[in-house]
DNA sequence: AAATTCTGAGAAAGCGTTTTCTCAAACCGT
DNA sequence: ACGGTTTGAGAAAACGCTTTCTCAGAATTT
């Protein structure tokens, strides 16, 4: 019979044919060994260009056993956070010649094991963006994944490099900014709770409320998003704080939109403070004050742990921690209280 | 010799010797393959469990021919646009097994067609949003690609559908809503030459035109980021205008930045208009008027489209259109001119 | 000039699946 | 009970490369 429709596909047997050598040398020249005679190399490269042929990449990774492609998994593409880490870590691999496979759990914590897992067998290595997985989890899954980085997690097991964000210090450095504008009451509107990184801002808020004891701190519980922030203005105007430590930028913008609503003058009557520094924090009514993250450079440095994993160098650092740094923009201010007690 | 060193890794001949039955049995059993006895087929599913068996997917892609993966490529994967699609085309693709693979060209259409060949060759198919190419070039690298779907761009050749935006109609409605509100200056601050969406917008607008030739109106040219809105501001003052028509929100947003520096009022002196309706728009100062992109709808669409082109099944329609619908908000009022001749 | 080491390229063995091909055994109608 | 279909599963051939193994012939050594 006929061989079945041939798609017009030219292999590397063509090539070796059309130069007169065999698939090996062929092979060898795409791949730059040089141990192959000048002349009979610039054959095969004219008879490469000729056909136009390119390495069928199934082939080449099936017997190479590696993809040259990474997987990335974030619980939501639509969170500016992660858009950032994935575009770090993609123009970041790219300048190495990684492409990255995208996996978005959508949040659904129950998903990531099983994604992470199919994006491992697929590509050479995964990073995995905040988890939402419990740290047991985690730990169980962590050797099934490696060669893995972690973004915002850790886990105990070495070989797996984390590079995170000092939430702990940059909601410190917000609270103690609003107590030194003179807020003596201040509400910290929590993120979700299984955030690793909300977990870590509430460390740090403990670590304020040591060193400013006359501040009373209130916690209220809340969510992650635009959605959540905005439903969270009924509690925070209730909690009767001036200053209130958003979750991120996000639920701060929420938030901005919600008290708007009711009349509250921000920041005269209640100061707002984000975290991240999204690309559009400085652009709310008032203008966000906000920790600003490097996320991109926290993407970059994700791919760069992965490269060392990948090369089989041994990183430097296995935790890198990148530092935020506040912002200070129009929605915070001195509480109206204290203008009020000086008046003019 | 010995054989190196094996990575532990369970192979379909692992879970065949344990199952004992051929290797062709296990796969027919792992694909769900009918034409094995129940028994059989229990027997190597338990065997497959037990040792943990996943096949693996670069010997599957080889064999298969496919890979169950779809490469998307954008211009620049920190705009919110492209980043919808990608969302849009992601979680849709999700569902029917596929994964995505992006390849961000950082807006350099020189890099287009090798990344997007590359991932093509990759991946099973591939969508290309927005591409920076000419069209000749575009005309050009469309058959090496196909199975491909264009997003906001559109080719000679049939067999590659298109997902398109209607940019005209949405600038038409934007300028006949700038018209009624009393506007007869208007200013189009135009996006990237390169760009077929400003080419939409500027045809739109010709349309816009004939129907209010009354109306004056200017074009200033600029580009398609924050800052180029930024920019823009000077031209923007002195062009006289009235109504702006910035090229995408991301502009107004530089734009209304910039204007309120210099202390110009929006909508009072002068009116401004976005387009997308990013997530952000709502909440800029004053809020955006801007026309809404049903962004994910279009990637949701493409990844459609493309799974018809896999399946060989033949889609209605090739050429989609999705149309803006403009959302008025606090950015745009009438003229200072009119409402100085109305005095109270 | 014979023995030994290098070089460079072809032959062939994977890589881990899927998918024909084959063929024995069970099943069928007459 | 016997030729003719089905069933069901194993053997083996792809899939398209990379890489090890081999082995002529050239280069070098004695």
């Amino acid at each position: 019979m006929a061989k079945r429709v041939r798609p017009i596909r030219v292999g590397i047997a063509d090539v070796a044919k059309q130069a007169g050598v065999s698939l090996a040398t062929v092979s060898r020249v795409m791949n730059g060994n040089f141990s192959v005679d000048p002349e009979i190399a610039e054959r095969v490269r004219a008879a490469a260009t000729e056909l136009k042929y390119q390495p069928n990449p199934m082939g080449r990774n099936l017997a190479r056993g590696k993809t040259d492609t990474i997987g990335v998994v974030v619980p939501d593409l639509g969170n500016p956070t992660f858009q950032g880490v994935l575009r770090g870590v993609s123009r970041a691999a790219a300048q190495d010649g990684y492409r990255v496979l995208i996996a978005d759990s959508s949040e659904v914590s129950s998903e990531e094991a099983v994604l992470a897992g199919e994006a491992r067998r697929r590509c050479d290595g995964v990073v995995l963006c905040a988890p939402r997985m419990s740290a047991a989890e985690l730990e169980e899954l962590a050797p099934s994944l490696h060669p893995m980085v972690l973004v915002n997690r850790s886990t105990e097991a070495p070989g797996n490099p984390s590079v995170m964000v000092d939430y702990g210090r940059g909601i410190q450095d917000l609270a103690t900014h609003l107590a030194g504008l003179g807020h003596t009451k201040i509400a910290y509107v929590a993120g979700p709770e299984s955030s690793a990184s909300n977990a870590l801002r509430l460390a740090g808020l403990e670590l304020f409320q040591q060193t400013h004891p006359h501040v009373d701190l209130v916690i209220l519980h809340n969510g992650s998003t635009f959605e959540d922030g905005h439903e969270s203005t009924g509690d925070v105007v209730a909690s009767g704080a001036t200053g209130i430590l958003a979750f991120n930028d996000l639920t701060a913008m929420g938030l901005l939109s919600g008290l708007n609503e009711r009349g509250v003058k921000v920041p005269e009557d209640i100061s707002v403070t984000g975290f991240d520094d999204i690309p559009f924090a400085r652009f709310t009514t008032p203008p966000l004050t906000t920790a600003a993250v490097p996320i991109m450079d926290v993407g970059e440095h994700a791919w760069q742990q992965m490269r060392d994993l990948l090369n089989g160098t041994d990183s430097a650092d296995s935790l890198r921690v990148f530092e935020p740094h506040i912002v200070v923009r129009g929605s915070t201010g001195v509480p109206a209280k204290i203008t009020a007690s000086t008046p003019e």
